[in-house]
DNA sequence: TTGTAAATGCGAATGATTCGCATTTAGAAA
DNA sequence: TTTCTAAATGCGAATCATTCGCATTTACAA
C-alpha cells in the first residue's frame, strides 16, 4: 500500500516534529513521518521504502531521512528478533515494550513503569556508565493461535 | 584477528551444545560456537566473519550456521542501536542484558531478576499470549568517560 | 522576490547476504 | 574398521539492500 502524496500540512504533528528538530519541512520528510505515526508496530527500513510512492521519495532520500531521523532521536531502533531492525517513533511521553510471538511473529505492546525501580539499581551498581534516559524491552513467547496449533502438530 | 583452526575436542563445551541440538560436529560450527563463547559483548553477523579464518569456514557456511543456531535457540540477536544486529550466545542459565553508552558505543552487562515479576503482570494482561520464555532488556545513557569529554565540548 | 545552503533525485557503486551446484565429510550402520 | 549416504561445506555467481557522487531542485531566511 502506497501512501497518496500528503499535503504539507504546517500545523500537523508531523509538521511540529521536523520545526522542532530544526529540519526543513518537505514531501519525502513529511512522508516517512506520516507513515510512522500511522503504524502500530514497528516496521523496518524496506517496508517503509516499500510504503512510500517513488514520486513521493526517492529511496536513497527515505535511507538519508531514516539516518537523520534516528540520529535526531525522533525514530528510534527496536529488535524484534525478526533478522533485522525494525523503526518506530520515539514519543517521549510512552513507555511501550513488545511482547513478540517466536513463532508466527505476531506483535503485541505493554505499558511498563517498574523500569525506573530497576534503572536506579543499575545506576548505583555501575561504575562506567553517568546516566539511563532511554531503555527497550522485548518479551518473547508464544501466542495462544500457536499454542493451539502447535497442540495439534506435535506428533511429528 | 582470526582465530587459529580448533581442533575438534569432543568433550568441549562447543560439541556438547552442537550434540544437544543434533547438529554434526564440524570445523565451521565449533569455530562460531568458540568465538562466540569468549566474547563478553554481542558481536555481528561481520565481526564473526572477519574473525574466523576462510580456511576454517567460508562466509556462505558462516551465515548459514548463524541462521540454523538462531533457528535452534543456540544464539540470540540483541539491539544495542548501532545499526545492525549483534548476535550472543544463549546461555539459559544467565539473565543478563546490556547497558550501552550512545555517545561511544561502550556496552556493560548487568543482571536482573525483577523482570519475573513484570512477566507475571504481563502474561495476567494479555489476551493474546498463553506463554512467555525469554526477555530482552538495553538500558541506553552516557558513559562517564562521555559526560566528561561533553561537558569540555558543550561551548560550539 | 531573491539568494543560498540544504535536500533531493538519479544512476552507479558497494558490500553484505543468498543461491545453485559440485564436492566433501560426519557419523550411523554393517 | 570400512562402507554408505544424508548432511554440510566450498566456491563463484547472483541478488538485494544500502550508500555514494554529483547535478538539480527547493525551503525558507533575508
Amino acid at each position: 500500500m502506497k501512501s497518496a502524496s500528503p499535503l504539507l500540512d504546517m500545523d500537523s504533528i508531523e509538521a511540529q516534529i521536523l520545526n522542532l528538530h530544526g529540519f526543513k519541512i518537505t514531501q519525502p520528510r513529511f512522508a516517512v513521518l506520516s507513515l510512522l505515526k500511522g503504524i502500530v508496530h514497528p516496521i523496518s527500513s524496506q517496508e517503509i521504502c516499500d510504503s512510500i510512492d517513488n514520486q513521493v521519495a526517492n529511496q536513497a532520500t527515505i535511507y538519508r531521512i531514516i539516518q537523520s531521523f534516528l540520529e535526531a532521536g525522533i525514530i528510534r531502533e527496536v529488535n524484534l528478533r525478526h533478522g533485522h531492525i525494525d523503526y518506530e517513533l520515539a514519543r517521549d511521553e510512552d513507555d511501550h515494550h513488545h511482547l513478540v510471538c517466536v513463532s508466527c511473529g505476531l506483535v503485541e505492546n505493554f505499558e511498563e513503569c517498574e523500569t525506573e525501580k530497576i534503572i536506579k539499581r543499575v545506576l548505583k551498581q555501575t561504575k562506567k556508565f553517568a546516566s539511563i534516559h532511554e531503555h527497550a524491552m522485548e518479551l518473547f513467547g508464544i501466542c495462544k493461535a500457536c499454542t493451539k496449533k502447535n497442540k495439534k502438530t506435535t506428533h511429528r
